[in-house]
RNA sequence: GCGUAGGUGGCAGAGUGGUCAAAUGCACCUGACUGUAAAUCAGGCGCCCUAUGGGCUACGAAGGUUCAAAUCCUUCCCUACGCACCA
């Protein structure tokens, strides 16, 4: 019996149920928790990227409600992995990884991490460490664990096959490296992605071959985009973790309403009962405007903190509810006479004369306060003030 | 290695000597409408030129044929599929 467990049923009910798509061995894990042993949770984390979006961070939530109540968490560093790729997330090949990549990453990730999770207390491992051991025999035992069907039979494998793409053998490797992985740092449970569940079950398979007894797997929910697509960064429907409080405040106002309850539940900390409450408003008359900027307000204090949340609620409303300007527009001094355009492409505002011409000619920019529309591209800049262009691009001009 | 089909704009995908800065769809941008969105409708979507016109760059790469090439020829590079090799 370890004193430093939480063991509350309501802590461990929410751990098990919020945000969780599925558990492998529910009430194994369930009575495990109860019991006050201190679990050694697993965590895989892909060193590739350099951001982390609320998608991603809904499982690294999960992580850090396990740490909460005092379980050791270990995060695997797939430094090795990484370079093979993991299908698991792609319908495609993806291409491999270097080492100096990784590293590089791996220190921006911690710091990024630690606005989730406690690193101090999180124990980071390569993997590299223990696949790189493997000969080609114990490779072979490993790999007699599993059978061709079974690979084939998952759907992003099918798929590609279906449509007639290549699958690496190489490929079919991967979830016997992840499932060692487990064997490895003697994991207890390990926490992924739904998508991840092929492979979170193989540690199981792995670690039974090895002896130990099998891990309990807690799956969590993917998490939409903005737009209600899969949340990819090349879609730009992403929020990052690292974003900006009036940008991260924007883009959640930007949501799709049908998505307001999932946010809450994936990505906030507020009382599920709450959230029913919340739930039963939307479906009553209240204005979903004003649920999202409740949702905004929380996900920037998540991030950020509660200051910077109100600060970008005002900015949110006095920019887009009334019209008014954002409070971090960039001023610049230029002299009387100046061309406008020249400007707009100078900082970045507008990229290329062509663009400004066209957005000119749809009457989208404006000088602000005076319904001043600017209907010449060869406009010269005679006089300060704040400059519009299309409904979210702002630069304040200030007469040299 | 042999064979086949291909490589076109952010993506998907038409076009196979001039009418092609390149159909269409998606994404994106702008306007209208709204409740921040979404949906819908309208316009736009290589760059440059004070322009209902002109120039430049672009259809894997490099050369060539032609008055004219995304389109034809040559070489090269790459991708997929099949066959062969491994047996």
């Amino acid at each position: 019996m370890n004193s430093s467990i939480d063991t509350s049923e309501e802590n461990i009910r929410n751990i098990l149920t919020r945000g969780v798509e599925d558990i492998v061995v529910k009430e194994h894990v369930e009575s495990r928790l109860t019991s006050g042993e201190k679990l050694r949770v697993k965590l895989g984390i892909d060193p590739t990227g350099n951001t982390i979006h609320i998608g991603r961070a809904v499982v690294l939530r999960k992580l850090k409600a396990f740490q909460d109540l005092g379980h050791h968490i270990i995060l695997i560093v797939g430094d090795f992995t990484a370079q093979i790729g993991d299908p698991s997330d792609k319908l495609e090949k993806r291409p491999m990884i270097t080492r100096e990549s990784i590293d590089e990453n791996l220190k921006n990730y911690k710091k990024i991490i630690g606005k989730i999770i406690d690193v101090d207390k999180a124990e980071f491992v390569y993997n590299s460490e223990w696949l790189k051991k493997l000969g080609f025999q114990e490779i072979s035992e490993l790999a007699e664990s599993f059978s061709v069907q079974q690979m084939i039979a998952r759907r992003n494998f099918k798929e590609r096959i279906d449509k007639g793409q290549e699958i690496s053998l190489r490929e079919f490797l991967y979830p016997l490296m992840q499932g060692y992985d487990s064997v490895a740092v003697e994991a207890d449970v390990e926490l992924g992605g739904f998508d991840q569940l092929f492979n979170l079950k193989a540690g199981r398979v792995i670690q039974k071959h090895f002896g130990q007894p099998e891990q309990d797997i807690v799956a969590t929910a993917m998490l939409e985009g903005t737009d209600g697509r899969k949340m990819s960064t090349s879609w730009g429907n992403v929020i990052n973790i690292t974003d900006e409080p009036n940008d991260m405040y924007g883009k959640v106002m930007s949501l799709n309403d049908n998505l307001i309850i999932k946010y809450f539940l994936l990505c906030t900390d507020v009382k599920q009962e709450e959230i029913k409450t919340i739930e039963k408003e939307l479906a009553g008359d209240a204005n979903p405007r004003d649920l999202k900027m409740r949702l905004a307000r929380e996900i920037v204090t998540l991030y950020h903190d509660k200051d910077a949340a109100d600060k970008a609620q005002e900015n949110f409303i006095n920019t887009f509810a009334k019209g008014g300007v954002p409070d971090n527009v960039e001023i610049v001094k230029v002299k009387k006479g100046t061309l406008l355009a020249d400007i707009l492409i100078q900082k970045n505002i507008v990229p290329s004369k062509s663009e400004w011409r066209r957005l000119v000619e749809g009457h989208s920019a404006s000088i602000m306060g005076t319904g001043k529309k600017i209907e010449d591209q060869f406009e010269k800049i005679e006089e300060p003030g704040v400059y519009k262009i299309g409904s979210r691009r702002f630069i304040k001009i200030e007469i040299d």
